[in-house]
DNA sequence: CCCCATTGACCACAACTGTAATCGGTCGTA
DNA sequence: TACGACCGATTACAGTTGTGGTCAATGGGG
């Protein structure tokens, strides 16, 4: 069940406002994308053939809900990501995160509380 | 310059060896993928042609070397990972490696020495 | 009551990916 | 010298992805 980048944005806003119609999701994309609302049609089409989304009617239009979490989703892919690219190891990821000034104070704060539970 | 996963896999052997042929880098794949020394030339070839490698002439074959450094590919991709996957957080992503039993305890101890020279 | 805007279904299509096969030249071996 | 192994170049081809168009049905405004 592969969600590409595209269909990713898609998810978010479901992800943000379960059982949303197509015009809404449409809506809160303008800012972001250019998109055309068949290219957003096509997409949701695609997540339900997938088993990301499903629709439930309401009148003439579909309303649609996440049927694979957020949570599990990003766990999925961040495995994948440093798999992928650091053969699994995370410390590598944050350190060039780190070097790309990607890192703010907070970053770091939050990072230091999750070790110290880690740790425990 | 986009690169791949399967090109990925190319390029991580040409990172660790540089000047090495194609035959030498099927070799080094074939315990892991299963390609055809042909769909390995595919790829070097559209590398070559993306400029991620270049090639020098040692009688009728060709040598690879990278000419983008593994570093900095690996930090192009990793903030791209987190702006679409979190926003751009970094402790998000971190905290689902976590979740997942992603982080051995010497990343954890990795990390934490990693943190300890960022907020000096 | 009629027309238009909107909706979902289906179709299109080029670029990118993964996975090779074919082709024409050449190097080494018999 | 003739042939097979090997090389790079070129071509193939299906599946995925991004982007949107067409079509038939229908609900709502005038």
């Amino acid at each position: 069940m592969q969600i590409t980048p595209a269909e990713l944005e898609i998810m978010n806003v479901v992800w943000d406002e379960p059982g949303v119609g197509a015009a809404e999701i449409a809506e809160a994309l303008k800012d972001d994308k250019s998109w055309n609302i068949r290219t957003i049609k096509t997409f949701l089409g695609r997540l339900v053939e997938k088993g990301a989304l499903e629709t439930e009617t309401e009148g003439r239009r579909y309303l649609y809900r996440p049927l694979v979490k957020r949570g599990d989703y990003r766990k999925r892919e961040a495995r994948q990501f440093v798999d992928r690219m650091f053969g699994g190891k995370a410390a590598p990821l944050v350190a060039h995160l780190a070097d790309g000034e990607g890192l703010t104070p907070e970053d770091i704060a939050e990072l230091e509380a999750l070790l110290g539970k880690l740790k425990k």
